[in-house]
RNA sequence: GGCGGCAUAGCCAAGGGGUAAGGCGGAGGACUGCAAAUCCUCUAUUCCCCGGUUCGAGUCCGGGUGCCGCCUCCA
């Protein structure tokens, strides 16, 4: 079966066919870096992480361009706002540049931690002013864009395609839209591409039509085409930037260039909290770093991957709880299993347990397959948990099978979902807790339940689970 | 007002004409000195409501209702 893909231009799934065979190029939308990470980057790029993983999963070779957005954008769209990494820069007392360099380097961290794998190119929009500006003549030259006082201008009546990704009729409907009128423009419509620079502005630059700081959209495209050719295979976002955001990239790119921009747009649903919308302006945002105090990163990770990436998600303590249940369930399960392997017997493999393989993986492939869909992905790999702790109960799985499903464990939890399976502890702490569990096999032996079960209470109280179990007995961190 | 999406068990969530995956939680049992972990069994006659098409409808069509997103920065 072959790879289908959502496609939001069309509204449909399509089979996924890159323009060069075997070549894949993917742009998302990175962030903007003046505030720490949230829980709605998570969904977003572990959402892209994985498609990303699976491309390459099925053999293609995958140029992942994900921007860093360091310049500002204006707050609004009457283009009188102030420009976000400004403001914050100047509410901390910073440079623009260091408040940009703290939380590039959060979001870095962030990401780290859950798993995903870093782009192949980072861009980040200040280092690509040139571009930009080239891009801005381009469009001159071709008579899409106008100059009024040192500010560039895209005239969206002269793109005959400006809507067909939002659907939005522009000519009717922006009379409803109350926004006080640009009087520069001569559609309201018409977006800026290049800003002149008002006294104070410290983000600025030099171009041919004098100080001033690129528009909102033009970074995405001029750093997009760069890396990864006129027509992208993919380009991802949430989908809240449908409109403008991604509208306005395709008016200027396919305007400059006269060919189509992307091949498939891919848009990632939004994060509730608690039932309700999170938004910067709402200020009710949940950043990672808070998240992961309380749970772990690889929870996180099973929460989000837990419904589909184009279905919203409610974050909420309880969906928390039991993602990170989930969890510890999926990373116990690969734990024992490398475990056994190291005294399994040897002999052929054991039908039961491979067929359940066998299925995993068709399942497994059938759900990426259908527009990547996770949550159908990890059905097909905790019902070979079950079998997979169902046999290792009952009886004594060959070698040979153990390190097959250790192999899947590997390939699709961990390769293609990107999940990261950690056996607990290391160094000192772990040679304390063997000494510990040694002499408390001896109060056992003795029948001092009452001092062994003290010992047992007392380290769970610091975050560490002891599990007498019929081979033995074996400790681990909870959390 | 315009555009788009979603409604499936206590909670989360797949499925999308052929008789309801999976996770969490809950109940009972096995194992255990007791716990924990693990295993076994059970936990939706039914998919927001009303009509229709069909031998057959969560699944398709029409009409409601409710929730959400976008139309101003946001992943």
């Amino acid at each position: 079966m072959a790879l289908r893909v959502y496609n939001t231009l069309s509204r449909r799934k399509e089979e996924f066919r890159p323009l060069h065979e075997g070549f894949v190029g993917i742009y998302v939308c990175g962030p903007t870096v003046y505030d720490h990470p949230h829980i709605g980057h998570a969904k977003s790029y572990i959402s892209f992480d994985v498609v990303v993983r699976y491309l390459r999963h099925l053999g293609y070779r995958v140029r992942y361009v994900q921007n860093i957005t360091d310049v500002g954008h204006l707050t609004d769209n009457a283009d009188q706002g102030e420009d976000k990494i400004e403001k914050r820069a100047a509410a901390e007392r910073l440079e623009p540049m260091e408040l940009v360099e703290i939380y590039m380097r959060s979001y870095f961290e962030d990401m780290d931690a859950l798993g995903n794998l870093r782009p192949d190119i980072s861009p980040r929009a200040s280092g690509h002013i040139p571009e930009q500006i080239e891009l801005v003549k381009v469009l001159l030259d071709k008579g899409y864009a106008y100059e009024v006082g040192g500010s560039v201008y895209f005239s969206v009546e002269k793109f005959g395609g400006y809507g067909k990704l939002s659907g939005r009729r522009f000519q009717e409907q922006w009379e409803a839209v109350r926004i006080a009128p640009n009087p520069e423009k001569r559609h309201p419509a018409d977006f800026a591409l290049w800003k002149r620079a008002e006294p104070g502005h410290i983000l600025r630059w030099p171009s041919p039509w004098g100080w001033g700081y690129p528009g909102w959209h033009l970074e995405c495209s001029a750093m997009s085409m760069k890396y990864l050719g006129e027509t992208l295979d993919i380009h991802g976002g949430g989908m809240e930037n449908i409109f403008p955001h991604h509208e306005c990239e395709i008016a200027q790119s396919e305007a400059a260039t006269g060919k189509p921009f992307v091949r498939y747009w891919m848009h990632n649903n939004m994060v509730t909290v608690e039932g309700t919308k999170m938004g910067k302006s709402l200020g009710n945002f949940v950043t990672i770093k808070e998240a992961l105090k309380s749970y772990s990163p690889m929870a996180l990770r099973l929460f989000v991957l837990g419904s589909h990436y184009r279905s919203p998600v409610d974050y909420t303590e309880e969906a928390m709880r039991a993602a990170q249940r989930g969890w510890e369930r999926l990373n116990r399960a690969v734990q024992m299993v490398k475990e056994r392997i190291r005294y399994a017997p040897d002999g052929p493999e054991d039908r039961e347990l491979s067929e359940a393989v066998r299925r995993c993986e068709r399942d497994f492939s059938e759900a990426m397959d259908d527009d990547f869909n996770t949550p159908g992905a990890l059905g097909a790999l905790f019902e070979l948990t079950r079998e997979v702790l169902a046999g290792l109960e009952s009886g004594t799985p060959s070698r040979t099978t153990l390190k097959k499903v250790e192999d899947l464990y590997s390939r699709l939890a961990g390769g293609v979902l990107g999940f990261r399976f950690e056996e607990e502890g290391g160094g000192r702490e772990e040679e304390l807790l063997d000494l510990l569990v040694e002499v408390r096999a001896e109060l056992r032996r003795a029948k001092n339940w009452e001092l062994a079960d003290r010992i047992r209470e007392r380290l769970r109280e610091l975050g560490i689970a002891l599990e007498d179990r019929p081979e033995g007995t074996v400790w681990r961190r909870y959390s």
